[in-house]
DNA sequence: AACAAGTGCAACCGCAGCTGT
DNA sequence: CACAGCTGCGGTTGCACTTGT
């Protein structure tokens, strides 16, 4: 649309937060709740942008995140879903309790997509002896910028492994019941099976654009696969849903048509 | 001890979807 | 229908801290 940035930056402070300020922006967002960000900080009196006052919110100050390191089952959780699908840090984040998708976003570029890539070019070893020099070479940018052709699986040395990892990396998109729908429906489309079958659409999965009011509430399926954890509170979350239980989820729904079976069969194997 | 390189994470940026007018 | 504003997302950057030489 072309519009400006939400913060032009005049006058307004950038960088770590101070003390003081997270205090202001909890005692405000305690008093008058979570959103309309733009008017927030002017209100709030903070010199900040919303969309900053937001970010610290979401990814610090909330009292439902979860501080401390990454749990195994977490971990092996973030690798199952990230495989099913792709780089959408917040629907992932959105299954594990308590976790921000800044978090686990950080946490697969800085752990996980080194662990995997190095998992699986331990399999063609072979074609991997002419790689980067080892440690010490390059520069940190240098080594940021090949942590990008990493991920993106730009480098040729690694690409055919990286291949292997990721088995659909879709473009990004905004998170919302609906665009969750509509993801699932591109799943469907784009499966060979459903090409085969043309007229092949999950009954269930119509798409639901019920405003943001909870997650599909028109959309009884996609209530059970993509509940509004939010909604509960972390300890209770925490009592019933086994980290397992969230993968078989996904797994039940995809299957549940029998339409894209064999995808998650594949990613089983 | 000093420096360089590597690592982790908070914060910023730009884009795109949604909604109201 | 077109437009503008708000919100949320993924990608990227900057910097403090840690580790290696």
């Amino acid at each position: 649309m072309g519009r400006a940035p939400c913060c032009s930056k005049v006058g307004l402070y950038r960088g770590a937060w101070t003390a003081k300020e997270d205090t202001l922006l909890i005692n405000y967002i305690q008093a008058h709740g979570e959103g309309h960000w733009r008017s927030l900080p002017k209100k709030a009196g903070l010199l900040r942008c919303g969309k900053s006052c937001r970010l610290r919110w979401m990814n610090y100050l909330r009292p439902d995140i979860k501080r401390g390191n990454i749990t195994p089952d977490e971990d092996d959780l973030i690798i199952r879903l990230h495989s099913l699908l792709g780089n959408r840090w917040s629907l992932i984040a959105g299954r594990l309790p308590g976790r921000t998708d800044n978090e686990i976003k950080n946490y697969w570029n800085s752990h996980l997509s080194k662990r995997l890539m190095k998992n699986s070019t331990e399999g063609n070893k072979s074609q991997c002896m002419g790689g980067s020099a080892g440690k010490g070479s390059g520069t940190k940018a240098s080594n940021k910028r090949k942590q990008k052709e990493d991920s993106d699986g730009i480098s040729s040395q690694n690409g055919e492994a990286a291949a292997k990892i990721k088995i659909y990396l879709p473009k990004a998109t905004k998170v919302c019941p609906s665009s969750v729908t509509k993801y699932i429906q591109s799943m469907i489309r784009s499966s060979p099976r459903n090409v085969e079958d043309g007229d092949h659409t999950m009954s269930g999965l119509k798409t639901a654009n019920n405003g943001g009011q909870g997650w599909g509430s028109n959309n009884e399926e996609l209530d059970g696969l993509v509940c509004d954890l939010n909604s509960s509170s972390p300890n209770s979350v925490q009592n019933h849903i086994m980290l397992d239980d969230i993968y078989e989820e996904y797994q039940q729904l995809l299957k549940a048509d029998g339409i894209v079976d064999s995808f998650v069969d594949s990613l089983l194997a």
